[in-house]
Parts: C-alpha cells; sequence; structure tokens
DNA sequence: ACTTGAAGTTCCTTAAAGGAACTCCAATGG
DNA sequence: CCATTGGAGTTCCTTTAAGGAACTTCAAGT
C-alpha cells in the first residue's frame, strides 16, 4: 500500500499519529516500558518480522522517543525511553484503561496498574491541568490556536 | 500487505489498536467529534479514499464506537459517537496534549481545548483515578490481572 | 579456526491503501 | 415525466507496505 503522510497536517493528532501511528509501534513502545529493551527480545515477545522491527525502531530513534544506549564492549545496544519517549506512555496507559474498560470483558484486565502514591490498583483518569477537574470529550471547545492553517 | 490483527492478545493496548488502531481511524474519530458526521464532508475534509473511508466506518460501527442516524427520509444518514466512542475521544486529548507540546514549534499549537469547568485555556493531565494524584508512565507497577494469559 | 549470539539485511509473497470512475436511488424541477 | 442532482457508497487497477524465512556481519569465547 502507499500510505498518505500526516506530519504536515496542522493537527498535533494527526502529527502524533505520524510518529507512533504504524502498525507495532505503540506495541514496541510497551515492550520497552515494561523492560524488554533488545532486538530479539522485543522481536520473540510480539512476534513481529525482524525487517518491520528494524523500520520501527529506527523509526522511534529518529523521532526521538527512543534511544540506542551500548551495554557491551561489542557493538551491542539496548533501546530505552527518552523524555519525550516517557511522556508519550501516557497515551499507552489511556489505551489500557479503555481497553480495560471496554474490551476486557468476563476474564478482566489483563494487567493491574499499581499507583506508587497511594499504593492502590488503580486507572488513570483525565484531568486539567488548569484546575484539576475531570476534562473529557464534552467538557471542552475547540478553538484555532496559534499554529492554525492559515 | 497481510497484517497480523491484535485483537486476540492478552493486552488492552493490543486490542484497543485492534478498534483504532488502523490509519485514518483516529483522524475520522477527530472529524465526528468535530462535528463532520457525513460521508462527503469526512471524504472531503480528509482527503481520504471512499473506498478506505467505507472500511473505517463500518469497522468503527461494528465496533460500537459509532452508530448511524438518519437525518432524512431519503436513505441518509450522519455518524455519531456512542457512548464508548465518546469515552475514546480521550485518548484524542492526549495525543493532542502530547503533539502540541513535542511537535507544535515554532507556530503554536494549532487548535487550543477550553475547559468548561474553569473557562480557562488547558491540556489534560494524567491523574489517579483512586487518589487524585499524577499517574504517569513511572508512577506505577504492572502486575498481572485476572484475564492475564495463561 | 570454529562456533555462538546479537542485530540486522535480503528477497519474495500477499494484502492493504490510493485514486479515479462508476453505480444506485430518492427527491426535485422544468 | 424525463433529466438532473446529491449523498453514499462500489469497482477496479496500481503501488507499496507487512509477513516470513533465509542469509549476512562482526566481535567474543573455546
Amino acid at each position: 500500500m502507499q500510505r498518505t503522510h500526516f506530519g504536515d497536517m496542522a493537527c498535533s493528532i494527526a502529527r502524533t499519529l505520524d510518529v507512533i501511528g504504524e502498525p507495532w509501534s505503540p506495541l514496541i513502545l510497551r515492550d520497552i516500558w515494561a523492560g524488554l529493551n533488545r532486538f530479539d527480545h522485543l522481536q520473540a515477545d510480539l512476534g513481529i518480522s525482524r525487517k518491520v522491527l528494524t523500520e520501527r525502531l529506527n523509526h522511534l530513534v529518529d523521532q526521538g522517543i527512543l534511544e540506542r544506549r551500548p551495554y557491551d564492549n561489542r557493538p551491542r545496544h539496548e533501546y530505552h525511553l527518552t523524555l519525550k519517549g516517557t511522556e508519550l506512555v501516557d497515551l499507552l496507559m489511556v489505551m489500557a484503561s479503555w481497553g480495560d474498560k471496554w474490551l476486557a470483558g468476563q476474564a478482566g484486565p489483563p494487567v493491574l496498574y499499581r499507583h506508587h502514591a497511594c499504593g492502590e490498583i488503580s486507572r488513570t483518569d483525565l484531568r486539567c491541568a488548569h484546575c484539576g477537574q475531570p476534562m473529557h470529550a464534552g467538557d471542552v471547545d475547540l478553538l484555532p490556536g496559534p499554529g492554525a492553517a492559515t
């Protein structure tokens, strides 16, 4: 297939998709977040084609989401999240919350999240960074910003 | 291409990707959230192929994210978000926040979000649904849940 | 010198995206 | 009443990305 690229659109959602929107990319990020940092471990865990994994890792490194970090005298390296990549994990946590609620079914959620601050099994909730009240789909007006298309 | 489908994995992130992970799907959701509810309007706004738009809309209706709603005596209908779809917009808001911070550059964010509760231009922040403290990548432990793979 | 292991490359097959033209069908309108 | 319009798809062909298995490279170890 030929795929339209979204990065040039005046939309932060489209631009974000250009960074992690390709197939497998969020799962690669998830695995690295969970501590799988090496090529072969990622490949084995995901069952992804080595070719595609190479492409995705290169792209994520190019975008500043991951960094290569040597771990041996030999030319060996691990992939680690940058700050930019770590903040992107917010996206995964929201996906997990939604999937846990709407797709887990009888069996219940496959993974539980224990929050360090309170020690409880919990999930994320979206709040307004300004006032702290809930901030969901119906709680906002959309206005053109400075970077809007002309 | 032949694409691996993620829905059978014991992972809410993978399952969520099976619902909105295909190319264009998040942008279709964004447009419908923003009030573009008809086939031709979506097609024109996105520049997407009519064939792919048809496929995506069918999939999103099948998954219970969108519903078709007639708006005329003629066989005409609009696409609207269900509750399940509306909650999925959380994902878009987090994508927008991240993209605004990391990808907007000099020009600034293309869209601003005014929060109804406080009236301020703001953005989302992830909080623990239990204690209300920030809940990001490093603030949680992952534990196997009841739906974990055997 | 031979093997091992990590990290890719190559190459071929299959399927999905792009794109333009075409269909269908109910109303409108001269 | 026959032709036109407009919304909502379908068809069909081309291009390109994903799957998958085999192959390469290079530095250590034995």
